[in-house]
DNA sequence: ATATATTTTTAGACAAAACTAAAAATTTGT
DNA sequence: ACAAATTTTTAGTTTTGTCTAAAAATATAT
């Protein structure tokens, strides 16, 4: 599989993953950033190779050999992104854009090792969720900080959006996975919340709450 | 730069060591395992890109600027090597594959970071030395094992058949680097030498002694 | 010195992956 | 239901990097 390739597997599984079955080729331009006739072209090419289902003007989906090719993937993209938190001392900001590159060398012996000196991680530093060698992986139990009611206590354990620019962000205001969130107070009238996180009261926009995850305690 | 581009240049740097100053398209075509038309077609287009100096039926060598991009190539190389080595158990003969992926990730803070990570490494698992962020490395003082004289006692340093062929059979016979070596007999006949090495006696052909580095102890 | 052999380059084709512009199919609005 | 808007596909180029076959330059041998 060439390198391109890859990338439009991942891309169509993360689109399917969210919203309808079938993705729409405008969709995976958008995310890419190319356009849809060169969408159109590259989903022949998987669909030749029996990685996507694809009838033209019907959308695409992808086989169960596609659907392992991705999660092979994003199995390689999150442990290297472990692998640059936890060794090479980046930040949870800096990792994506080297993962993108990284998530493509291939040699089974090498992600098994790596896999092996991190200690077989379960989740990215993002909070997302790492598939084993076989391509199973339990989607963990968490909600948006924007949908939990009131008084809601709970640990921050993921983010939706993972921007570099909203990682920055919850650094510069000390908001980090791992924290201690209570939900103090949600204001009506533009959806923001007071919290209180590790001990340390703050008020943080709708915006915000609806892109970080948190693992309610339920007692 | 392409991963093609960056292979080229590699391949031009390592062919310029070794022989003549210029360097003949067939030799990087053989070496490459391409055709000597292809090369060509790439030697013009890194000539344009200030890489090569190239007069046509007059062979190639690097510029300065050809030098330098060679010279990080091959730092990322030899880092990755010894990456896979001494933090993922792989063994010597195992690395070099991997290591021509890895070589051509893009990201200046990654390799500072491995560097650091590994202690700032002097030397790959072949005994290949490593470039510094800016280019510079001594090569070691050694000599192949089939021009020292008899009686000289060193160190095992480097190959310079970095196969696996040849790394498994130096595996199997209990060869490694840091060994020391003493050479007792020098047989006339086929250039065979009979050596103590590490305490052990052996005898090894003058094709395995010609493709090993040692550091004669000199007193 | 000249014919022969070797090396290198050119010319023309092809596949992958992208693009633009235009056509076709589908969806939406009234 | 039908026109308009949107989405998707096709057709035709482009760039990178490869190839084969043929031509040109250089090296070698008598
Ligand atoms: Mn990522
Ligand atoms: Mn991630
Ligand atoms: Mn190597
Ligand atoms: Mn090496």
């Amino acid at each position: 599989m060439t390198r391109s390739e890859e990338n439009y597997i991942k891309t169509i599984f993360h689109l399917g993953r969210k919203g309808t079955r079938e993705v729409a080729t405008n969709a995976i331009a958008e995310l890419m950033e190319t356009k849809p006739s060169s969408v159109t072209d590259m989903i022949k090419r998987l669909s030749e190779k029996d990685l996507v289902n694809y009838k033209r003007y019907q959308g695409v989906s992808l086989t169960a050999l596609g659907n392992k090719t991705a999660l092979g993937i994003i199995r390689k993209h999150r442990l290297w992104e472990v692998f640059l938190v936890e060794k090479l001392d980046f930040s949870w900001d800096e990792v994506h854009e080297v993962a993108e590159q990284l998530e493509h060398i291939k040699s089974d012996k090498l992600i098994d090792s790596l896999d092996r000196l991190l200690a077989y991680p379960k989740f990215d530093p993002h909070g997302d969720p790492i598939p084993d060698k076989n391509g199973g992986f339990k989607e963990r139990d968490r909600e948006l900080l924007s949908e939990v009611p009131k008084n809601s206590v709970g640990v921050c354990v993921g983010v939706k959006d993972s921007s570099a620019t909203f990682l920055k962000f919850l650094d510069k205001n000390g908001i980090a996975l791992g924290n201690q969130i209570r939900v103090m107070e949600i204001e009506e009238f533009d959806g923001s919340l007071n919290i209180e996180i590790d001990g340390r009261k703050m008020q943080i926009s709708h915006v915000i709450a609806s892109n970080l995850y948190i693992k309610v305690n339920n007692d």
